[in-house]
DNA sequence: CTTACTGCAAAGTGTTTGCACTCTC
DNA sequence: GAGAGTGCAAACACTTTGCAGTAAG
């Protein structure tokens, strides 16, 4: 919070309720849609515009507050940058997300880096399969 | 293409000189837009329209013949399914896509399934990160 | 000759932008 | 007060859909 406002302070920017309210609902719901993040923040401000969300996450994710995922093909999901401790599993049949630690990923990174020299976003990372409960009809 | 009409007919549906045209469009392009097949395929047909386009890779994509993968936010990008032997490694500053052996992905693979009951489909994976030219100005 | 398929145009999502007004600093 | 930020409405990019005409079987 004060940790925002300085952050936009070093860079002349200014800390309004809409910046304020987008974070929160950010941290509050987890990963969430623009159209999400709208609602949540309509709760307390009804006001708030649609485009004022989507300048807001741009703006958050630029300081490194956010981030966000395409976890489908419709609208990403943005979640706090600092929560970023898990990988995204979605299925492609129940549309379910499920998180899973980041370290089954270490030995991908480290040959990605090793051998071609791509360092890796975990944080724009989401796989795509099918969950447990949605096995795989073989194809 | 002969493979093409019994797909189809297999499930009562027609070979027609579009999907004839979109089959091959994507096998020549590698991995393209659907607007970019559009064009491609207008170089033969002029008249075929971009909703055709949509459906034909909805329908191929059903058959099995061609997948598709997000690489950036705007359109995805389809590819025939059987070439699919490579992880897309996709950079966030330049917007360069690199494709690596998919062999990068075992030990992650085996660590869904092992440890989460997840069949991960190759086939959508994109890694986002920074390429060697382009390497991560630290934050 | 039946009905799957196509082209067209219109509508639907998700996102961006120009502008005048407002509020932070 | 100066100018960054907002709401609004309109434009944009991408995709889907209804319908009447066309063509594959």
């Amino acid at each position: 919070m004060t940790d925002l406002r300085r952050e936009l302070r070093d860079r002349g920017l200014r800390l309004t309720p809409q910046r304020q309210l987008v974070l929160a609902a950010v941290a509050e719901l987890g990963h969430a849609t623009p159209e999400q993040l709208l609602v949540e923040v309509q709760k307390t401000a009804a006001g708030v515009n649609i485009s004022t969300i989507y300048r807001t996450l741009e703006l958050l994710e630029d300081l490194g507050l956010v981030a966000h995922t395409h976890l489908n093909h419709g609208a990403p999901t943005y979640h706090p940058a600092d929560a970023v401790d898990h990988l995204h599993l979605v299925c492609r049949n129940c549309g379910s997300v499920t998180e899973v630690p980041l370290s089954v990923t270490d030995a991908m990174v480290q040959l990605l880096m090793d051998e071609h020299q791509f360092s890796t976003d975990v944080r724009h990372l989401a796989v795509f399969g099918h969950c447990g409960r949605c096995q795989e009809p073989q194809p």
